[in-house]
DNA sequence: CAAAAAAATGACCGATCAGTCATATTTATA
DNA sequence: TATAAATATGACTGATCGGTCATTTTTTTG
C-alpha cells in the first residue's frame, strides 16, 4: 500500500467512530486532527473536504460492520444457526460491534432531513441486509428448515425493525434488557416458524 | 398569558421542529432567529443559552407528540381499538406527527453519547410509552380481550421497537413500504393473542 | 397616566469553524 | 544518488458560532 493510502485508511479509522459517536455536524476537522495527531493541511491532502470525509467515515462504519457481520455467519451452517448468529451479532447494544453504535441508526436519523448522499448510503445498507436476511430465510424454505409460509421480505424487515428499536431503547436506557426481550422473542418467532 | 410566556411559547413553536429535523448540533440561534423574526437578545431572554433552549424544544416535540397520540386514543374503547389506534398513530413514517419523524428516534441517537439531559429525557419518554402499552394490554387481559400468557411488558417493547424500526427503514427508504409490514404484522400478533 | 419592570433590539465580542497555501519534508523514481 | 513528485506542516483567512450588553421600546403596575 503507497505511504498516501495508508495514511488515507490510518485517518478513516480513526475518524469514523469519531463521526459514529458525536454525529457529523458536531464533529470538528480538529476532532480529527487531535485522534490522528496530523497536521490540518495533511487531512486535506487525502479528503477535500469535511463533507468527503464524513461521507468516506459513514462508509468505512458500513464497511466494518459488515466485515464483523459475515465473519460470525460464516461460522454457522443451517439457516437457522445463521438466523441466530445475525441476531446475536446484535444482541449486545452497550457492547456494539462498531463504536458509537449502529451507524443505520446513527447516521440514517442526522442525515435523514439534511444529506441526501448519506441517507442514500444508509439506505442502501438496509436494504443489503434486507437482501441478505431474505436469502438466509428463502434458502431455509428451500432446504424445509422453515414453513413454506414464511414470506422472507416481511419476515426479514420484522428481524430488522425489531432491532434497530431494540438497538434504541436499550440504549436510551444505559442496560441491554429491552433488546434481550427482543433477541428472545425474535428466536421464538423463528422456532415457531421451523419445522 | 403574560407577554413573555407568550412569546416563549412562540419561540418554542418554531424552533421544535426545526430542532427535531437538523438536529440540536446543526440548528444555530441564527435559524431560530430567521424562523422566528425575533432578534437574538429577544431569544437570550427567554432562555438562557442554547442548550436551554434545546431541551425546552426536546419536552415541546415530545408533549406534542403525546397530545396528539392521547387524542388518537381517546376515541377507541376496547384494549385492541386502543392498541390498534396505538399502532395506526405511527403508520405513516413520511408525513408523521411532528415535523422531521419520530424525535424519540431523532434525539435519542444524537443524545447518545453527547448529552445525557436529553438522552434521559427521551429515555423517560420511551418508559412512559411503554407503560402506557402495557397498560393497555393488562386491561385487555384483565377485561378477556387478550389471552392472560400475552406479557404485557415484553409486548409492549416489541411493538415500540417494531415501531421504531419501522418509521427508521421508510424514512431512509422514502417509501411507507416497511412500515407496512410492521403494521400488518403487529396487527396479526394481536389478533393471534386476542381471544 | 406616570413610574417601574419586562421585553426587544442589534452592534459587538472572543472562540471556533472549514478551508487555503507557501514552505518544508519525505518518498518514489530514473 | 540526484531529481521529481507526493505528502506533511502550521500560520493564516473569512465566515459563523454562541453569547453579552447598553440602549430603546413595550408592557405592567400602582
Amino acid at each position: 500500500m503507497a505511504k498516501g493510502e495508508e495514511t488515507r485508511q490510518f485517518i478513516l479509522e480513526k475518524a469514523a467512530p469519531i463521526f459514529n459517536t458525536k454525529g457529523i455536524a458536531a464533529t470538528s476537522m480538529s476532532d480529527i486532527m487531535e485522534a490522528t495527531k496530523l497536521s490540518k493541511g495533511s487531512m486535506y491532502v487525502h479528503f477535500e473536504n469535511k463533507e468527503v470525509l464524513a461521507c468516506a467515515a459513514v462508509d468505512h462504519n458500513v464497511k466494518v460492520l459488515t466485515a464483523k457481520l459475515q465473519t460470525a455467519l460464516s461460522k454457522t451452517k443451517t439457516s437457522k444457526e445463521q438466523l441466530f448468529a445475525y441476531i446475536d451479532f446484535f444482541s449486545d447494544a452497550l457492547q456494539p460491534p462498531v463504536i458509537g453504535g449502529c451507524p443505520l441508526l446513527n447516521f440514517g436519523t442526522e442525515a435523514d432531513d439534511t444529506n441526501p448522499i448519506v441517507k442514500e448510503k444508509v439506505n442502501s445498507a438496509i436494504r443489503s441486509g434486507q437482501v441478505q436476511l431474505s436469502g438466509i430465510i428463502e434458502n431455509g424454505i428451500a432446504n424445509g428448515e422453515f414453513k413454506p409460509d414464511l414470506k422472507p421480505a416481511d419476515f426479514a424487515t420484522v428481524i430488522f425493525a425489531m432491532l434497530e428499536g431494540g438497538h434504541l431503547m436499550s440504549r436510551m436506557s444505559g442496560n441491554n434488557d429491552k433488546m434481550q426481550v427482543i433477541i428472545r422473542t425474535l428466536k421464538n418467532l423463528i422456532d415457531q416458524n421451523s419445522i
